[in-house]
DNA sequence: TCCTTAGTTCCGAACTTTAGAACTATTGCA
DNA sequence: TGCAATAGTTCTAAAGTTCGGAACTAAGGA
């Protein structure tokens, strides 16, 4: 198993951001790792949005957002580590990130079973 | 030839909009679009980053700019005139495409020959 | 009417993505 | 140690997507 590839933050293009994010699974991947302040494993998504993902696809998935520069994954024993790069994004690209997860927030209300949400 | 498709802001995906903004070429005739207060024809961009786009390309480029919700587009005569939704989608998606506009400019600054940007 | 300009559609070749099967890497336990 | 279990990766073929040339449509002159 080759070792993982992190871009450094220069090398970031929104391009593969925006690639990376253009994929409803990876979306909520991201968001929940963006949302958690502790690191996720990859078989936290083995179910997403009511759907399982088998697992070479997930794994192809978390390639892609790592490769992107948006998570960072680090072995730790038996499992994968990943959280969110997003303190070093918002240093190349201030509040992406940010304006990223208020969307997924308003997009994801929107989609659940209609159930007025009160103030 | 079919009437143009404008998807209503209700009906925008974050996926849609991030996968219109994956492709280098697409990212660099919105931007351009946004920053522009006049609407654009498509053959203004024939030739984007120095690269000949083919017109049949370009064409399948607007198609997916217009059915993401980014641009508007409207037959004028002979030509198709194209300007940003960015109003439409800011009231979905606060901030989304201020941020956009902010990070192509910080990496189309960094791709620029190195000449010291001073302040 | 016919020409020109601007953009679209068709369609095959090139590229990318998906997911099953086989693999590797680490841990725990006998 | 050896072996099983767990977690994730790699390989690969089939399915899906994108690119771009050729043929098309649509509008505006001369």
């Amino acid at each position: 198993m080759r070792p993982l590839q992190h871009p450094s933050v220069d090398d970031l293009t929104l391009e593969a951001i925006f690639h990376a994010l253009s994929d409803p699974v990876r979306v909520e991947i991201f968001a929940q790792i963006v949302g958690c302040a502790s690191p996720q494993g990859c078989s936290d998504f083995l179910c997403v949005s009511n759907k399982d993902i088998p697992k070479s696809t997930l794994s192809q998935h978390f390639k892609v957002l790592r490769e992107a520069g948006l998570i960072r994954s680090e072995r730790k024993g038996v499992e994968m580590l990943n959280w969110s790069r997003q303190e070093e994004i918002d240093k190349r690209f201030p509040g992406l990130i940010t304006a990223f997860a208020k969307a997924h927030k308003v997009q994801s209300a929107a989609k659940r079973p209609r159930a007025t949400r009160s103030a």
